[in-house]
DNA sequence: GACTTTTCCAGGAATGGTTATTGATCGGGG
DNA sequence: CCCCGATCAATAACCATTCCTGGAAAAGTC
């Protein structure tokens, strides 16, 4: 099971307002398939191929009707562009600096440190993302 | 005393070969005033005041120079252009989502999570960045 | 100091990711 | 079957940043 079942789709289209048209079941179709964390750009791609018809645009609009309504979740990393993630448990994602392959780390948890966080300031803390980058076993090798 | 000490300046542009500019003094001086968190558009209107003729090219290539050099650090929050620091202890910073305010929250420290990231992935780690974002005081009173 | 080599800079064009605009199209309630 | 708002495709615009070019300044060399 890839995380995101059929009625909890439903449910949050219906409860977000938003229609759950053929593109944005497209799109979350194709970010299932790549199991990887694709940018919008690669999402287009997919989608494209098997309708020939979508406009970028429309990814890029589609990416963030899902992201708003929690059905994915969106990754930035410094120099690289937004990458989607169907994953939406509380997790890290470390990103290679030289091939810009993403891999999970296990284990890590946010939750003290949020406290930590909270406690010292006088904002209301909205976020709190760790950003991971390194270098991947293979780029290491071949440097 | 404002964190960076003429005598460090020198040395670290010393050590590292660059030349020790006039627009790259600029640049430092600029910053110096703001105290706050530029962005390099914010640190280009002030080093042109001075002088008329700098480049906003100059001003990215001089920043990516100070930054390199360890001079000054970046910081990138998500939705925002990237901001410079003069501050290049470790300490984390809190950008409001609304009005776009830097604030530093002490106490934190990122030592035990990188640990634990780095037990946890076989990536060579190179940045852990914590990027916290919120709402602060007064625009929440502003609602 | 004159010459050479290197680095740097101003100005502007180009890039890349993303967002805004616009007019057409769709789908459901009446 | 028509109206209305939501959605869409296409494309232009945007913005932060980088790249490119010829020329100027600085650093080494004799």
């Amino acid at each position: 099971m890839i995380g995101v079942a059929e009625r909890d789709v439903r449910e949050k289209f219906r409860r977000s307002g938003y229609t759950l048209t053929s593109q944005r079941r497209a799109v979350l179709d194709a970010l299932k398939e790549f199991k990887g964390h694709p940018s919008a750009e690669e999402v287009y791609l997919a989608v494209k191929k098997k309708n020939p018809k979508v406009a970028l645009g429309t990814v890029y609009q589609a990416l963030s009707v899902l992201e708003e309504i929690g059905l994915i979740c969106a990754k930035r990393w410094s120099e690289s562009p937004v990458r989607y993630d169907l994953n939406i448990e509380p997790h890290h994602d470390i990103r290679c600096t030289s091939c810009g392959a993403v891999e999970e780390i296990p284990g890590v948890d946010l939750g003290d440190l949020y406290e930590t966080v909270r406690a010292n300031t006088p904002f209301e803390v909205t976020e709190t993302t760790l950003v991971i980058e390194g270098v991947c076993p293979s780029c290491r090798s071949a440097n």
